[in-house]
DNA sequence: CGCGTGCATCGAGCCCTGTCAATATAGGCG
DNA sequence: CGCCTATATTGACAGGGCTCGATGCACGCG
């Protein structure tokens, strides 16, 4: 946080993310119960690849655990020893995973989790 | 395959495989229930990592779907066009990763999921 | 319009990762 | 022991990822 928090929730136009997985968040089919195919498997690890960066596990914990289920980017600076651009870059990362949505509010930028995506996540890991 | 398959099922001494999860498989706590440490990012990024390669997530899924709930690397390399080394290193990388375990029997080595990591995993991204 | 602020993008540097060929290890079999 | 087979390890190379400083863009406010 810089100088005054931001206003809380205002609802204003939302800016779209163009998630890889499909827009319902139905990524990963059960990847345990069957083979799956080389497409499948693929969209499965650009999932799991953007969990596995430790400072994103944790981008995603904070934006969970904030108030109103959305963080601007100012509170998500603070908590890593990392300068903003490199907080942007691993947004950026998740945003493309379909992992979070993005919502700017005048000058400020809001980060929601997409429960769909991480969901489908969880599921494609449990042994059908 | 090579030549002849391997015999199904002997039950020879067991290769111990070093998981990095705790070793009852219970890694990464829920991750979208409240802000999680920088420890327990890492040990849950770490698994993610692991499943972060298209490779890596068939070969997860053609385990899980081999007979007897295991395969030998003879039977998991004719599926990619990569060289056995290749496989091998994969599959290293989820061994470390604790999300197979390794158990050799003469000249072959078998791997197995290891259920409990996965489930600790898929755990750790529903949201609680 | 001009300025400040919040966020994104760019380019560079460095390390990590995926892949391969070559080689080493280990067990089974004469 | 010597050879063959299955698997693992090593070293090298190319490509990608994480981080940074510098810069650009958008918005709100006088």
């Amino acid at each position: 946080m810089k100088t005054s928090t931001p206003a809380v929730r205002e609802t204003l136009p939302m800016l779209g993310a163009d998630p890889i997985l499909s827009p319902d968040g139905a990524c990963c089919p059960p990847l345990l119960a069957g083979a799956v195919s080389e497409e499948e498997a693929q969209a499965a690890a650009r999932v799991f690849k953007a969990l596995g960066d430790p400072v994103r596990v944790r981008l995603l914990s904070l934006i969970g655990a904030a108030g109103g289920g959305e963080a601007c980017v100012c509170d998500l600076v603070e908590p890593f020893e990392l300068r903003q651009p490199t907080i942007s870059h691993h947004l950026r990362v998740l945003l493309e995973a379909g992992l979070v949505e993005r919502e700017r509010r005048g000058t400020w930028a809001f980060y929601r989790l997409r429960t769909g995506a991480l969901d489908a996540a969880a599921r494609a890991l449990a042994r059908g």
